[in-house]
DNA sequence: AATGAATGAGCGTTCATTCAT
DNA sequence: GATGAATGAACGCTCATTCAT
């Protein structure tokens, strides 16, 4: 990955002239999560993911600019679900508390469900400073957003202390989300370990950030 | 980085057979941390990291193993001195809660004062899982257990709820921090901020924690 | 080339997995047996091979294993011709004296006919007595074989003198034949030198052997 | 061994400016034949040599001008050596015959009793067509000729066959000497055992020369 | 003279990317 | 669109040689 890449490679909105129809663009992604999960970014090589995916070397540049698109796709994507998701769902919740303990299950049961996928985003994902400016940063920003207003409301509200400046705290919610994923992905998994941590941290956060 | 060459390059204690004399050492790690940070490990030459330290490439080898041996003996060194600050300050501590305190802010302050070193043990070092498993996981783990003791000593004191795990807990506190040592680091780090929001952090935990 | 390497390289039967269907790799050969030829194996370089193969430097590795994979190669295929010509056409002739004639001379003729190749052999293959005694050897040691027995038959058949280990007089000839390859692949070598050689030295071999 | 170097590293009679006093070189060539023959001249490396001969690598360069110089110098001392012992022993020989017979036995003697010096003489010498042509012929004509000029005495004298060219026979002579030194090497070498192939090569030479 | 830490040119090999089929 | 053989730039590492001590 050449540092230098990571400022122009966006520059098209879209890296594939015309994306070709079909499933292959998933299988190629899903391929990638796989093997970036197993091997590390830099480590797997394009082959080993089009071997993943079942298709040929030369067929991933038919849907993705490069490697890195690859990568960059990957979290855009997937990482966008998780935004529309939480801004489709929050707002039909009550109160700041019980959103505050929504978002986390939410993330975690989505780290849970899809190991992988948690692997590559809590390790992959951070190859480099300048992919993490350059890139992964303003669509983080944008999750870290919707926690931090999350966290407003509820001053608002009057429910969560109004001492706390509400960016900050969405950056510790997100590292301790993010800390546990990493070690459980890690770890020897058990099967709802990772729900299980979730309770105990909602717990503390929300007692932590109580009015 | 193979990625098996993880797992038996630290099988000699020093990978240097005899470390030659002198500061070249020390002015490599240095000269490393900072392309590192710059670059990322995988982007980093090692023609970079020779220049970075005043040194020809091939004077590198004399102290390491290779291009991994740099980024492990790093991350082994100065995470050491972090460790064993953390045991030799902690006991001098009077309760659980000061000493939660403490440490959430000397691992803040380290990180402020070593911004370069903060980017690499944030960023660099979750190159690939297999990395972190077999090389940082262990002495990771070793860290968390120092946190974890003193979440336990707490509870056994009475000062702290006993509904929790503590590894658990630990885990996310770690995580928490790096999550704000994270945001920083990429951000336009105004001076005082890290500091700023430790406060606020060990706020929320200490109040989300007591019994 | 590692020493250690010769252990190994082998254990697959073919080098390449699969190896790409065409004309390359035997490009690559005799690109290789000319600039071994010209420059010796070990400053040879690959990219050297690569151009005389009219090839870029990395299609030779989807060809062979390593550098060193083109010399065993080059080694095992050619030698293995002279070897199967041997077994083929010296029970055709009607006794000892015939077949060591041939012998000497099928060598000698495939030598003046290939003088690169006849370079590779006598000079580039003795790259260091590990390669010969893990690697060549045991070929070398079937070709003598080969020797040995006509040597042996002409004893039994009464033609040739039975004071004389068949595999000490083999090695003897190898070695005459050698070296009078290796004189005239060094020399100004004049055509049909090599060939006048021949019936010189079988004259003196056949005379010295005969009952 | 750059294949340039040949042409001008011989051009200064003595490589060492001022060879300084001592045993040093003498150690530095013991050391140097046994690394040669362990590893092969090009796997050899300097600081090997250093090691076996007890100096530092830079006191290596006091004594020779280079890793090249240090196998000429080998190659020529002690091809000096043979050649003069030859020089002198052979004229005292009342007959041609008696002479052959002295010279292979002399000649394999001295491997005999210095294996890693016949390994180096055998295969290591045979580094490069250049290094041979260029630096090793010109000796080593030398010592043919010696040969060539004892058959042409026996010719003269009668009492060798008179249609022969005795620099083939020469040739061919050193041919199966060198062949049987080289596999007694590679060989598990008994005792004993190259001298009694000695007597039967003798035997068989003899007989296919004589008149 | 002797040392051995330091140097840096040089090369084998990998692998992202291209393009003829 | 799909393929995968071919490409060649790039880089980690080695090791002969130098030179300050």
């Amino acid at each position: 990955m050449t540092e230098a890449s990571f400022r122009t490679q966006r520059s098209k909105k879209n890296a594939t002239a015309v994306p070709p129809r079909g499933d292959k663009r998933e299988r190629i992604l899903r391929g990638a999560i796989q093997t970036f999960a197993r091997k590390g970014f830099y480590t797997a090589r394009v082959s080993d993911i089009a071997k993943a995916a079942g298709v040929a070397d030369g067929t991933i540049y038919l849907y993705f600019k490069n490697k890195d698109d690859i990568l960059v796709s990957l979290f855009e994507e997937r990482f966008d679900r998780l935004i529309s998701t939480l801004r489709r769902e929050l707002p039909a919740l009550p109160d700041a508390v019980s959103r505050i303990r929504h978002l986390i299950s939410i993330q975690l049961g989505a780290m849970e469900s899809h190991r992988d996928l948690a692997e590559v985003i809590t390790v992959n994902l951070r190859q480099s400073t300048r992919f993490l400016r350059q890139y992964a940063a303003p669509r983080f920003e944008e999750y870290l957003d919707v926690m931090a207003s999350v966290i407003a409301d509820g001053q608002r509200e009057g429910s969560l202390r109004q001492d706390l400046s509400p960016m900050i705290v969405a950056r510790a919610i997100f590292g301790s989300i993010d800390g546990l994923t990493l070690t459980w992905a890690l770890g020897s998994a058990g099967p709802g370990e990772l729900t299980r941590a979730a309770v105990q941290l909602t717990d503390v956060i929300v007692r932590g950030l109580s009015a």
